[in-house]
Order: C-alpha cells, then sequence, then structure tokens
DNA sequence: TATTATACATAAGAAAATTATGTATATTTG
DNA sequence: CAAATATACATAATTTTCTTATGTATAATA
C-alpha cells in the first residue's frame, strides 16, 4: 500500500508518547489518533501497531486491561511507571534526532 | 556499542544529501564528516555505511571512482542524475516525516 | 444485503540496521 | 622504534522493525 514515511524505531515513540497524553488507548484507536493528529500523513499498519504493542508489554512499559464493548473486545493499553520513565527518554532520544535531522537537512544550514 | 540514535531508513537520505554538498567523498570522509557535523551525536558504523553505498550505486544513484592515495586506495561516490533527482526527493520526505514528529512529539504541540 | 468500519491477531518476507570480524596501510605517541 | 591509533575498505551473522498478506469476528452504514 506504501504511502508510509515512517522512519523504523519511531513507532515506539509514538505510542509511547499518546500513552502519556490519553492515559489509556486502545490499539484501533491509536491508529485513528495518528491519523488524525498528522492529518492522513502517517497511518499506522495493523502488522506494525498490534506487534509493537506486545512488545512493549512484554518489555513492561505498558499494562494492558481487556474491556468488552458492546460484544467486541478491546485491549486498554496504559504505561507502567516504567513505560513512564523510558517515554522520556524516547522523546528526549527523539527531540534530539529531530533537531540533528534538521540541521543535516535543512538547506538553510548547508554549510558543508 | 550502541550510541546510535540514528532512525532506520535516514542514513541513505544523509549519505545523498551530504554528496549533494560535496560532489564527491569517499566512505571514510562520510562518517567523519557526519561526526563533525553532528557534534558526535550521529555515528555512522562502517557496517550500516558501506552496504548501503553499494546499495545505492547498485540502483544507480550513486557513480564511484577508484583513487589511490599513497599505497591505500579510496573509493570515491559522486550522484548520478538520477540520483541527484532522487536526493531531492528524499530530502523532502525526511522534512515531511521531521514537521509530522515535531508535532506528535513537540510537548508545546500537545492539546491531545 | 453488501460494504465499510471496528477490533483483534499472526506469519512470511524485506529492509536496514548492529555487532563482530577481517585485511591492510599510515601516522602518532610513549 | 614499537605499540597504539587512525585511515580505509569489506562482509557475515544476527536482530529489529517494518510491509504485505491473511484470518477471524462484530457493528454500522449505504
Amino acid at each position: 500500500m506504501g504511502n508510509q514515511k515512517l522512519y523504523k524505531g519511531s513507532l515506539q515513540t509514538i505510542i509511547l508518547k499518546l500513552l502519556a497524553q490519553n492515559d489509556k488507548m486502545y490499539g484501533y484507536e491509536i491508529t485513528q489518533k495518528v491519523k488524525e493528529l498528522t492529518k492522513g500523513e502517517l497511518k499506522i499498519t495493523e502488522g506494525a501497531l498490534y506487534p509493537a504493542l506486545h512488545k512493549l508489554e512484554a518489555e513492561g512499559l505498558l499494562d494492558v486491561e481487556v474491556a468488552k464493548v458492546g460484544n467486541r473486545l478491546r485491549k486498554y493499553y496504559k504505561l507502567t511507571e516504567n513505560g513512564t520513565k523510558e517515554t522520556a527518554n524516547k522523546l528526549e532520544e527523539m527531540q534530539e534526532f529531530l533537531k540533528t535531522m534538521q540541521q543535516l537537512v535543512n538547506p538553510k544550514f548547508s554549510l558543508e
């Protein structure tokens, strides 16, 4: 389908950041929120999202809580204490990266 | 060794950008230039760099020219015509990504 | 009633790194 | 002058993180 210009490694940070802002979210909700916040720029695929959520949970950064809504299940994820700490780290790393890349890539800053 | 916060996929763009600014460069020179420009923030490892250069060459984005300096060889890479076009595309994509991520991650823009 | 949206999941494969080696020459330092 | 560091290439095994494709099932909408 290939629109995607999501650099590998950034998905975790996006998930964590959203959970830091929203307390608890479920998978599908995350995909919709990202689409909304980025005006369709970023589309998180399910094949990337669910494994990422499972991994973050396995690492102890997220807690999961299953809820039944109507007849359908939802898995609500929220940050653990460790997850909150890691979120801060990852956000800082991301900011650094953005700043650095901005400088490398920005045409106004191209003094060799 | 793991400092690295290079998001996967960004290395190609970095290489192309540097070659757009410097006409021709060799591998080792690229690693040093990135280190210098980012004040040590980004360190391009050889295991990532050389395969990336080979790939860009195989895709016809780079031309290579071997030079002998003293008793040691250098492989100078430069953009092909196609490479120049692709560089523009990749830079635009990167700019988009940086803008989008900035919005997602920037604390000042955290209205849910 | 058929399509689209909601909601989860996983498996095969590809892409792009990391980490560890290997080879060799040139320069610097103790 | 010997040892260490820097220069300069390379590749292989492994890991990480996606894409793409597929599967299941319920709810809402056209």
